[in-house]
DNA sequence: TAGCACTTTTAGATTGATCTAAAAATAAAT
DNA sequence: ATTTATTTTTAGATCAATCTAAAAGTGCTA
């Protein structure tokens, strides 16, 4: 257990994310599309990787996370999360600004140094995207929520989070009054280009794209 | 204006401090003692400095810092300590525990990230060591101190930093109660073995030895 | 001034991370 | 079941950062 460098862990971080969308078994492709990096490149990486035990491989069979490997990606979350927490919460960053600084912070090696940033926060259980900040042993919370697009006309809800995490696309959130914690209610679906008109409260109507419909997720009340 | 690996970053550090110690003029051999590498490795890196112009060097003259180099040095060391300070002021570090974390965290990009913590923690002028913290331009504080073992007998001061960074150091300190701000009046020089006897404000006598009087900067008063 | 000690540089290798181009394997389609 | 397309691996290079061993340069000392 001689320690990671960054690369190690970006790539275990990327395979992570991959199977959390796509399913145990991730591909080499998948890998160089996330990780910005040819095909070969991963290959090597992977190759490396298996020696260390964080991942099993055999040739042409893609990839998992061993549960060493599993447990330093989750944990690389966990920090990810808490310093954009401590980002927005503590030196007043907005939700779009936060997210590369993170990726740097996330590599900062020291456990104890997260226990007391956690503590210092407050325990959050939830980021500034609303993503779900894994605990000490690398568990997620669960929430029910869906996608806007998904709510009934007359359902109510409350934003908690986001798929997308594009500036562009948070920026447009707050132009709206669409951040974490509004509330919202299905006025009507339009067929043709399936848009929703929704109530904001307490009395804005707004029409939304699918697209932003689609990747803003309520929690139904 | 690429930016620098955090090797580049750290050999900058390195020339600094010791050019602030020993003169403008900066051995190989002193860099090699500094970062714990080869003359080899030193020489090279050197190289690649005075390539992109961050070192002024001629062969076997000894190296120094552009402007440039030292504006990145400086901020390196801005950094460092305003890391320091929040690790001990927020995060109840002490101050033995905060260095090695520091050195990760003073890599870390982002210019605003450094601003927002240092009015986050109320703009400190001084580390957890006493050390002065430059401001965004690069400037230090000066103050006036003093060895404790250079004051005179009855003399009176307050601790304002260390010499030695040592954990050893700042834990015997902290057991014997000579941490910054500690009030000391000088009542004795031992010749013997240069050793000194203080009174520890506002009741206490303790005697030191030369190492520790030597390595103990306080503020006449 | 000639010799010796110490410092610095060069030469040559290694390791991690990356690339492009080509070969091999797998998956999809005809 | 062949052929074709796509994915994955290999081969061979490059670049940064490091090392050891040897050569070259500086400077002190007798
Ligand atoms: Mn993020
Ligand atoms: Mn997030
Ligand atoms: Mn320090
Ligand atoms: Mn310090």
């Amino acid at each position: 257990m001689e320690s990671l460098s960054q690369t190690e862990e970006n790539y275990l971080k990327a395979i992570f994310k991959i199977s959390e969308r796509d399913g145990d078994s991730v591909s080499n492709n998948a890998i160089s599309m996330e990780m910005q990096t040819s095909a070969a490149s991963v290959t090597d990486m992977i190759g490396r990787l298996s020696k260390k035990e964080l991942v099993n491989y055999q040739k042409h069979r893609g990839v998992s996370l061993t549960d060493e490997g599993r447990q330093v990606a989750t944990h690389l979350v966990r920090k990810h999360r808490l310093w954009e927490a401590f980002l927005v919460e503590k030196l007043s960053f907005t939700w779009d600004e936060v997210h590369d600084i993170a990726e740097q912070l996330e590599h900062i090696r020291s456990r104890v140094l997260v226990e007391r940033l956690d503590e210092f926060l407050g325990f959050p259980r939830f980021d500034p995207h609303g993503d779900p900040i894994p605990d000490a042993d690398g568990n997620f919370a669960v929430r029910k929520q869906v996608p806007l697009s998904e709510l009934a006309v007359g359902d109510e809800g409350i934003v908690v989070g986001v798929q997308d995490h594009a500036s562009s696309f948070l920026q447009y959130l707050d132009r709206v009054k669409l951040g974490l914690g509004a509330k919202v209610k299905m006025l009507e679906h339009f067929e043709y280009d399936e848009s929703v008109k929704i109530r904001q409260s307490p009395d804005g109507e707004l029409v939304l794209s699918k697209k932003v419909s689609q990747n803003l997720f309520v929690q139904k009340k």
